[in-house]
DNA sequence: TACAAATTTAGAATAATTCTAAATAATTTC
DNA sequence: GAAATTATTTAGAATTATTCTAAATTTGTA
């Protein structure tokens, strides 16, 4: 299995610490966090790490197809190293953010008059766990 | 068929002015507006109009499930008084971001662990036109 | 008309993101 | 390996979208 450092290197992304540890985060974390989660949860790590440093990272790793956005709810924006085909569901209950497979790729359900880059599709409700606490 | 009027007073919202006419320009466009442009295209018709009055009517009009809105790229919130399941397609070329109605409802294709609200999907791309431009 | 409730309004406050220019770190050239 | 060049990070200012606040206006009712 390749590291991160490998990924980053392998897309043209020279790992700096900063990326690594951004880009290592994301990826062990199923949370789908925000761009000042992020920030605040690393900023003990890498003491001199900037809020400007974090959006100019998850630009990059967007830009180079590693990371996804996620747009579930009003403006916020989370951010995801899972960038297979999938969508998300957020409890408007709890508030959490998890992850939706579909058994056949929303793809062919499209009719193709266009070249597709992306897909996300995002759902709201109750969970399953807010669900049987009423 | 039922006048924008009498859909707001029957979904408890007492028609004012600027409740009508957000309503009804919403309802007669397919371009899924921002807030802004929203507030730039009234504020003619109605001179007093704030964009506090924009927002406002909006959340009243999405509580109501009258409105929905559309997150597909960035920060960028657009409003749709298209409030049946379908999803967006946005064209990276030309901006524009057109309905995308699909054979079966998305629904059908998720394991139902959890209690569904609002589905929305959201793809990006080049667009027909575009693509033929080239 | 007079009072109360609902709605709108302008502008201030807040929050997220981008911009800018300087500081630091890494790489290349001699 | 010092000096120059390039890449990256940084702090804080600027910008932008949205929400908040309190006053003004409008609408409905007694
Ligand atoms: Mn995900
Ligand atoms: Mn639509
Ligand atoms: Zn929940
Ligand atoms: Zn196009």
């Amino acid at each position: 299995m390749k590291t991160n450092q490998e990924i980053l290197v392998q897309n043209g992304v020279s790992p700096s610490i900063q990326r690594l540890k951004i880009f290592s985060y994301l990826k062990a974390t199923k949370s789908h966090p925000t761009a000042y989660t992020i920030f605040n949860d690393l900023k003990d790590e890498i003491p001199s790490l900037s809020k400007t440093t974090v959006y100019n990272v998850l630009k990059l790793l967007i830009a180079k197809r590693l990371v996804q956005e996620v747009r579930i709810e009003g403006n916020e924006l989370r951010y995801d190293a899972e960038v297979r085909e999938h969508g998300h569901f957020k409890c408007d209950v709890c508030g959490e953010v998890s992850d939706v497979f579909l058994n056949q790729p929303l793809n062919l359900l499209l009719n193709h008059s266009y070249e597709v880059k992306e897909i996300q599709f995002n759902i709201t409700g109750v969970c399953k766990s807010c669900l049987t606490k009423k």
